[in-house]
RNA sequence: GGGUCCGUAGUGUAGCGGUUUAUCACGUCUCCCUGUCACGGAGAAGAUCGCCGGUUCGAAUCCGGUCGGACCCG
């Protein structure tokens, strides 16, 4: 899933994200949609769905991670405790508070498919002591927004044929005995899915391999698993060979727009890689020695592009690798034209599709 | 023919009552982006200040000449 973040994914409409790259689901956030446009414009408009002119899957994040990581960078911007989230917008400094309830209840207002708890996510380099804090308020949190949820199943008389999926996150930084005991304590509870909280990577930049794989056989297995905000693509086969098989990042998009391309190396490279790593996934996982065997990564900004009238990806039929050629598209970064971030967006985007497709394939 | 102004990195400029590794912007080059306030962030290279000479401990800065450009009056 893109994050479409604020309702769109950036430069891209619907008819591309569908056609051409052929998107399962993509992911809103709880939070930017309640700043702008607001709850009442949602609603009027009939909900995210219709807004949007999106009738695929669609996902909304809580917005914990966004608001957390705002008050986290600056305490001034906002408050947490045991009852609830105060935050002031970035934008207009408004005061605004969020409670788990809330959240569940704008989930429901906005319509969505996939709805995800409201949870606490602290920074990987905290204290055992204060993750395990986060822990706990998380794992409260939850309670509060699946009571909140089957009130709202209730009120607004939804089948159980049509209600949507609920996710609880779980949280423990890197340690493993509060992943576990988060799970479970979540699975208790009872979600649909189950999303790995806050980040995957250390404050090094290091993949958490041993958590992340972990923290996947700790839940049930007919649940869902959603690796939250996961990643560079060796990143998802990795978690993906654990068993996780949800997705959302802003790589593909944003790196885009940076005009950071993802190139496959060979044809048919992401279909062996992954065959690779269903092998991985039934026993050992130390053979991915090579994280980034299958793909490289080229700055079209560089220099050495402008005169480079080569195709973008020799193996990717998108828009862009279609028609244009490298030298092209540096010359529209060049010039700071919005076509070249879109066309680039678009290409990574399809590169991701196609990198999921291929992993699902190997499996089923 | 007479007069005025101006020549500083690729471009546009600051500094011209002599205290500095010569300023800033854009451009160029490289890197970064992981549940998106993000066409964003970080960093690097690049000019011996048109040229020649003079004054001085010391000149992009003062003086003279010279070349180039702009404008004004005949």
């Amino acid at each position: 899933m893109p994050d479409a973040t604020r309702g769109f994914v950036r430069s891209i409409d619907n008819g591309i994200l569908e056609k051409e790259i052929d998107l399962e689901a993509i992911l809103i956030n709880t939070y930017h949609l309640f700043l702008n446009p607001g709850m009442e414009i949602i609603k009027k408009a009939g909900g995210a769905h219709k807004f949007m002119n999106w009738s695929r899957p669609l996902l909304s994040d809580s917005g914990g991670y966004q608001i957390f990581s705002l008050i986290h960078k600056n305490s001034r911007l906002g408050k947490i405790t045991e009852d609830e989230v105060i935050f002031k917008s970035p934008t207009d400094g408004t005061k605004h508070i969020l409670t788990p309830e809330k959240a569940i209840q704008i989930q429901f207002d906005l319509g969505v498919d996939m709805m995800v708890c409201l949870d606490d996510p602290s920074p990987n380099d905290y204290p055992k002591e204060k993750i395990a804090q986060a822990v706990s308020r998380t794992i409260r949190w939850a309670n509060r927004c699946k009571k909140e949820y089957e009130k709202q199943i209730k009120v607004r008389k939804i089948s159980e044929k049509n209600r949507p999926l609920i996710f609880g996150v779980i949280q423990g930084g890197q340690y493993l005995d509060l992943r576990k005991h988060c799970t479970q304590e979540l699975v208790k509870i009872g979600f649909d899915g189950y999303g790995f909280g806050a980040r995957h990577i250390d404050s090094k930049g290091n993949f958490m391999e041993e958590v992340v794989r972990e923290t996947a056989s700790f839940i049930p297995k007919n649940a869902l698993r959603f690796a939250l905000g996961v990643g560079t693509p060796e990143d998802i086969v990795k978690c993906f060979s654990y068993g996780w098989d949800m997705f959302d990042c802003v790589i593909p998009t944003r790196e885009g727009r940076h005009g950071r391309l993802f190139l496959r190396k060979e044809k048919n490279v992401i279909a062996s890689e992954a065959k690779q790593s269903r092998n991985i996934s039934t026993n050992s996982f130390a053979n991915i020695q090579d994280d980034k065997s299958f793909y490289e990564t080229i700055n079209i900004n560089n220099g050495k592009y402008k005169d480079d009238f080569s195709r973008v990806d020799e193996h990717c039929d998108c828009v862009l690798c279609k028609n244009h050629t490298k030298a092209y598209l540096h010359h529209l970064f060049a010039s700071k034209e919005m076509l070249g971030m879109r066309l680039s967006a678009i290409h990574n985007l399809k590169f991701y599709a196609d990198l999921l497709g291929a992993l699902r394939n190997s499996v089923n």
